[in-house]
DNA sequence: GTCTATAACCGGATAGAC
DNA sequence: GTCTATCCGGTTATAGAC
């Protein structure tokens, strides 16, 4: 049913053109240098209407962030269609999800440091990014189910949130590799990931028995806790 | 040689009358909530003259830092001279360092926002960092020449890097834990350590030269990086 | 409920006088 | 070396218009 548009999705539209001016500026300049005044001055509305509509500047941002994680989860689609090899599918999403980030490196590399607050919404353990967080590890879970190779049945549950945090690792290095095209990122990447599919293997031979069961003795003690912690269960 | 002392460590006086004022109010009050101007005016300074000798407020905490450390390295020292199994000298020097930071737990857990940004020089990867990152490599180099077992020769060079960042992992952990006597972070260091010194052993085994080599080829590749980079030789 | 305009608060940082 | 005055930007508050 459409609505009487005139007015009552006015609100909307300006919402999203604030969105819309902060994120081309913030891509542009960069965090620090962008001002909430100058968001609101470009976007051609009043400061205190910018704050009617986004609680803060982190609230922007991370609306920004949103954005940019659905199409993480895009990109990383066709990978999981076509290939089925371990070791392939992890390279493969994990690029997927650089490359969508890339374009901006300065600015992520900028924005690390209020994501790392374990206050803030933005921080990828807090309570307010588990939905985000849980459709990732999901990501990581038919990662897994689509794979040919066969996996050590005790890991199974754990192995998503593993595979998550692998790939949070790969981005804080990420962020501090400034070499030619990331090429040091790529090779971590590759080889990284050649390693996890190596030791998978060698974990699930008959003589490991003792080696699974440290590390599911390991990952044990570290469920069930609290909120706003890495290993909280999904 | 006595220095015509009246006025020629006039300065060092207000310095660390600062620094002090400021550690004092950091552990009482936190980071955000210490402002530059309380640490003036307690201090009985004007706030130009706190900003005279301490660049910003980042600073003032990077000299906080630099005490905790030395305090770290020492309280390191007697577990290096009494264990030597790796396990249990893995176990003692994380567990000694965290038992420095444990009583402002949650100022540290606050600062991490701030070491977090790249551009940092509290970051723990930065160039300014170094002095500090190189000489706790240093100890686990120490740790790991103590130590009763073998180790891989391969792995020789790269072997304090990793320690530290898995001691650094940990941390993370422990920022994030707020289980009652931070229980979980206790098992996480006591299996995790464990894992390590099984992993060491079972890689070291003679039908375990892939394994090795693949190692190798992943550490390899991350070498020779830029400044400010995870895995900067030292 | 949507929006403007303006002023003010707060705290990190800087400039320049003494 | 020390001070006062000032800037700057995130954020809040207010008062009113559609």
């Amino acid at each position: 049913m459409a609505l009487p548009a005139t007015l009552a999705n006015r609100g909307e539209q300006t919402r999203s053109l604030i969105l819309e001016t902060a994120i081309q500026l913030f891509c542009q300049r960069g965090y620090d240098q962008t001002t909430m005044r100058m968001i609101a001055e470009r976007a051609g509305v009043a400061l205190g209407n910018a704050y009617y509509y986004f609680k803060s500047k982190d609230h922007l941002m991370q609306a920004f962030y949103a954005r940019i994680n659905e199409q993480q989860l895009l990109a990383a689609r066709p990978i999981l269609e076509l290939e089925h090899g371990f070791k392939q599918r992890l390279i493969g999403i994990i690029r997927a999800e650089l490359a969508i980030l890339e374009p901006n490196h300065a600015l992520w590399a900028e924005l690390f440091k209020v994501a790392a607050d374990p206050r803030s919404p933005l921080n990828p353990f807090s309570e307010e990014s588990k939905p985000v967080r849980n459709s990732c590890i999901k990501q990581y879970g038919e990662m897994l189910a689509g794979t040919k190779e066969k996996v050590p049945k005790e890991f199974l549950p754990y192995l998503p949130k593993l595979l998550w945090l692998f790939h949070m690792g790969i981005i804080l290095f990420w962020i501090h590799d400034n070499s030619p095209a990331r090429v040091r990122t790529h090779r971590l990447i590759e080889h990284g990931s050649e390693l996890v599919a190596l030791l998978i293997k060698l974990v699930n031979l008959p003589g490991m028995r003792p080696i699974r069961n440290a590390i599911v003795r390991l990952l044990e003690g570290l469920r069930d806790a609290g909120p706003n912690s890495i290993f909280t269960s999904i």
